[in-house]
DNA sequence: ATCATCGAGGAGTTTAATGG
DNA sequence: CCATTAAACTCCTCGATGAT
């Protein structure tokens, strides 16, 4: 393999068209009954991340193989000649920092072929769901609490994350590290699975020093 | 003394694969 | 077939620290 045949502007002049077609606004109700319709992850607290992935998926699904590689329990979303994942995030949160993929997985992936390339999604999102009304339709939706619901509800811990009710599309950041670029990367320790058990790490990145690294930003 | 900010660590949910 | 495990997608709270 050569590692040096990988081009990144050749993977944007790709993505970057076929990309600029995307909803730009979501509605939540909307989005999920689209999720829903087709069958990915429709049920998911985080609509709003996994619609963004189910678009970006289905505009490069003729250009991609998908999914991408899997390295040990680590699948990645899409591929060229390096894996892509795909990443969602709001951007009026408190830190601006984007949790990536596994580290082990990331090294790997570099390793393999070079490269390894996010694209992310930067959203304005609605948190608006004060009265849970949302939250309340699409339990209804699902058919009801989850077994997970009703555990956590009998625990000690009985706050429910707050729901987003909606998101625009503002900006998709694409980024590609090489192997020097990890260690500029923080880590994300994830706390426990939903099982209890603990869990890898993550690379996390920081937006405000994305200028450490390869880059190019779409506006929507 | 009080307020804003930051990082670490814990949390919230579903799904697919595995094991019995 | 049901239970368990560990992926997926991220956010939120809390205590320490520094600023007013």
């Amino acid at each position: 393999m050569n590692l040096n045949s990988y081009s990144f502007a050749s993977d944007l002049d790709d993505f970057m068209p076929k990309l600029a077609s995307l909803p730009v606004e979501w509605d939540g109700k909307a989005c999920v009954l689209e999720l829903k319709e087709a069958d990915y992850n429709w049920k998911q607290m985080e609509w709003w991340a996994f619609y963004f992935e189910f678009k970006v998926l289905q505009k490069l699904k003729n250009i991609c193989s998908i999914p991408g590689d899997r390295i040990e329990r680590v699948e990645f979303d899409m591929k060229t000649q390096i894996n892509w994942d795909i990443k969602a995030k709001a951007i009026k949160s408190d830190d601006h920092k984007v949790i990536l993929n596994d580290t082990i997985a990331m090294q790997e992936s570099i390793s393999n072929h070079g490269f390894h390339g996010e694209i992310i999604g930067l959203c304005d999102v609605e948190y608006n769901d004060r009265n849970r009304s949302f939250q309340r339709w699409h339990t209804e939706l699902k058919g009801g609490l989850s077994q997970y619901e009703i555990k956590r509800m009998a625990g000690p811990s009985t706050f429910s994350r707050y729901r987003k009710t909606s998101a625009v599309l503002s900006e998709i950041i694409y980024i590609l590290f090489d192997e020097n670029d990890l260690e500029k990367l923080n880590q994300m320790n994830q706390g426990r699975n939903s099982n209890d058990k603990p869990r890898p790490p993550k690379y996390m990145l920081d937006l405000e020093h994305i200028d450490d690294f390869q880059h190019e930003k779409q506006e929507i």
